[in-house]
DNA sequence: ACAGATCGACTACAAATGTAATCATAACAT
DNA sequence: ATGTTATGATTACATTTGTAGTCGATCTGT
């Protein structure tokens, strides 16, 4: 099997870093320090090790500039999302997405928003399969 | 803090187990071992080390029958996928359903079903919210 | 009544995970 | 040039998790 494949469990925590790397790369240790620290402080050296972690499993790549490593994620952010949703899916819920969304509906944590968004989801879906 | 707060972290071996006994319960530990077999070769002794550190994370019970126990769940399967749900969404989806939903549909994940139950769930949404 | 099967309790142990500390080195400030 | 600082590499260590094995007690078949 040849490199390329992330074979990547992640975990939560190196997910937390991946996530504020997503959100603007390439980006070195300090910055991604520095954007974690805005919602949970966790130490420097916690951060490198889940940097490092990620290199290994194959999730990150770097380049060095200088010193400092610019780092990138190597998997989409699109990619891994729609993986673990149709993951997670798949073990709570048999792999039908009504009976989460339907959760969430009587939970009242269906906004307009939500509800138009999906209206227009279905649409979209029904001019594709007819 | 009162003991009877499931304060679990259930792992997904631990979760496995969780399901099958939610499928029908109280069941004793080798009717859980027989469940998951149909699926999974999974060792007894691994089975009742994981039934144990449920009951220690009180997220199971049990009753004893003679020398067995009849395990049952202490926390309902909707109330533990709805949690679960809403936090896998919050991390992964900033809280939204739709951007979620639209990922299974742009992947072909949704069938005529999936769309005749999300209709419906709207439909009832909106009955409730005007 | 005794041997073997079975049950739960307890123990084992490697890998993964969360959470850093230490170390060598390179850059920076004075 | 030198002390200080910041960086990545390496090491540390407790906890959780996956995956059983052992042990003592009880049940069961004969």
């Amino acid at each position: 099997m040849s490199k390329d494949n992330p074979k990547a469990d992640i975990s939560n925590a190196e997910f937390e870093v991946l996530d504020v790397l997503w959100d603007d790369y390439p980006a070195t240790s300090s910055d991604i320090v520095e954007r974690l620290n805005r919602k949970k402080p966790w130490h420097d050296k916690t951060v490198k090790t889940l940097l490092s972690r990620l290199v290994k499993k194959g999730v990150l790549d770097f380049d060095k500039a200088q010193r400092q490593y610019l780092y990138r994620p190597l998997i989409a952010r699109e990619d891994y999302t729609k993986k673990e949703a149709t993951s997670f899916v798949s073990r709570l819920f048999k792999g039908k997405v009504a009976p989460l969304v339907a959760g969430f509906a009587n939970q009242n944590s269906l906004s307009q928003q939500d509800v138009d968004e999906l209206k227009a989801l279905i649409k979209q879906w029904e001019q594709n399969n007819d």
